[in-house]
This record gives C-alpha cells, structure tokens and sequence, in this order.
DNA sequence: TTTCATTTGTAGCCTTGACTACATAAGGTG
DNA sequence: CACCTTATGTAGTCAAGGCTACAAATGAAA
C-alpha cells in the first residue's frame, strides 16, 4: 500500500523557493546573537546595583535577584569570568572588570529609556518592569534613538 | 597569611538585604518563561507562511529560513509536536494544529503590530525587522494595546 | 526500472542554564 | 576557641538548541 491520498508527500521544487525575504536567516541569526549575550548584560547590571547599594555583589544575593539556586549563579560568574567581564575568587564576592563596567552602564541606560518609554506610552508601572526586561536586549541603537526622540517630546 | 587587606571578604549582613525591589525576582522568572516560548512561536509563525506561499511546510525551507541545519529544524518540530502544536510523519510535511494555527496567529498579528510600531517611530525598515523578531515576544497585551494606540494616531 | 540528487532521519557531541544533594569555607557568637 | 549558621563550592543530572557525520527514503529522470 503507498501513501494515503490525504496526506501530501514531499513535492519536488525546481525553482529555488519563491523566497520569503532574503535575509530572513540573518535575522534570526543576529536575534539568536543578541540572545546569547542577555545573561551576561542582566548579571553585570545587577551586580553593579549590588555594589553601589551594598558595597558588593555577593553570589547569593544574585541568586534572589534571578529567582534561581545559588549554583546556577556560580556557574554563571564562571562564565562571565572566562569570559573577562567579572573578577572573583573563591569564597570572595564579585567584582567588574574594565569591560564588565562598561557594559553594565550600557546596559543600564538602555534599559532606562525603555521603560520610562513604555510607561510614557501609558503602560502600567508592573508590566513595564517585566516587559522592559525582555525588551532592552533587542533593542539595537537606532531603535534606542527613536524611543529617547520620543521621551524628549522631540 | 591571611587574605589580602585589598580583596574585600564576605561581609556578614543581619538585616536581609535592603531589598532592591521586592518582585525582582518574579520579574525574571516571567522573562524566562517568555524565552521559552519563543522558538515555539517563530515555527508556527514561519510554518503558516510557508503553507500559505507554498501550500506545505518542509523541513528544510524552516531550515533556510532560520539559518541552521536541518537536524536542528527536525528535532525542534519533534518538540512542536510533543507539545501538540503541529502534526507530521516521517518523510511528510509539516501541519500546524489547532492549537499551532491559533498561536501562529496571535504571534504573527503581534510581530506586524510590533514592526509597524517601530517604522512608525522611524527605525528603518531592516533595523526594525531585526529588532520586531527580538522584541515581539516580550510584548504584553498591555503593550501591544499602547503600540496599536499609537498606529491608530490616538 | 534503475539511478541519483535531494530531503529527511539518526547517532553522538557540545554549551548554556537550570536543578538537587552533598561538602567545605567564613565568620559571628557563646 | 569552638560551635554553628550562612555562604560558597562541587558533583552529577536534565532539557533545549546548536552542530557534524553518516544513513535511509523520496521522487524525478534517464
């Protein structure tokens, strides 16, 4: 018996597919680009509040940060280590290297301007907070410009 | 020898932690529930298109289109089809459910409202394309409702 | 019908990011 | 100082989402 009749087989294409967009694999691939760095933007910004509000950044207080076990944490600073935004050693907290400050300010000024931007447009504080989260790391400098045109009235 | 004066120790806190912000927490746990809707949502997304621009959905154009291998494509639709969001057999097409055409609805009128949003605050085409993929599933009701008031010029 | 390029599938590996369970260091307190 | 709570570290597991290399099915064409 071959294949039901309802239900199509493969059918073979000459031509190269109509193309849906061009690019639409380097999208993706700069969105999962942009992905991989979000961790890393969320810890060395949370670290850096830490530090100013207590004087240092320890493993467990980023753990409540990020609602996650305090190994989960570790290894993330391990990673963050090798990867030359943090400096820690054993039993000792967490500090920021030259690079790590740098993207923790530009981390934290980017999240900023999108969340003043989303209540400017009349979003409720909560969801701001939550949506702003998930936002700011794909928003790249053009779109970045356009939300600060708009809070300045401009 | 003790530890260096220089390399700050742990310091022992009574009161638990001035609190920097009571729902932190909470906040990213919902961003990382978001995260792990996303590829869910992109293949649903993309399969419709596919359906409607070529009549069937095969692994290997959600492959171009998302930039990886096919492998990839195959074990994440086995995972689409755990979750109940598309039906496919061996060798065969790929069909959303009932399910994955509702979702795939949902999240393509959000991605239009999102791009819309942002060529409306003049981002340019290409930036805003990259940045609506990004940014799309971290959009709430509430959000999507303030960028359609803004598309709506109201 | 046989062949063969294309497509799909399988096996096995890697990294990230999450977890539990257990082990060890730090450092206040009696 | 010894004790004991708190914080940190280690070991081992798991799922998602990537990959390469190789195997098998499809279907068009010779």
């Amino acid at each position: 018996m071959k294949a039901q009749k309802n239900i199509p087989l493969r059918i073979r294409r000459t031509k190269p597919v109509p193309a849906s967009g061009a690019g639409t694999a380097v999208i993706q691939q700069i969105t999962r680009a942009a992905h991989s760095q979000e961790r890393a933007q969320d810890y060395v910004e949370t670290i850096a509040d830490l530090i100013v509000e207590h004087g240092e950044a320890r493993a467990i207080d980023l753990a409540k940060a990020f609602g996650v076990t305090h190994v989960t944490v570790i290894r993330t600073v391990q990673r963050l280590q090798r990867d030359g935004l943090v400096n820690t050693r054993p039993y000792r907290s967490i500090f920021l290297t030259e690079a790590g400050s740098r993207l923790a300010v530009q981390a934290k000024a980017r999240h900023r301007v999108v969340l003043e931007f989303l209540m400017a447009l009349g979003v409720p504080e909560g969801v701001a907070k939550v949506d702003a989260e998930g936002i700011e790391h794909h928003v790249s400098p053009e779109t970045l410009e356009a939300f600060q045109r708009v809070l300045s009235g401009a």
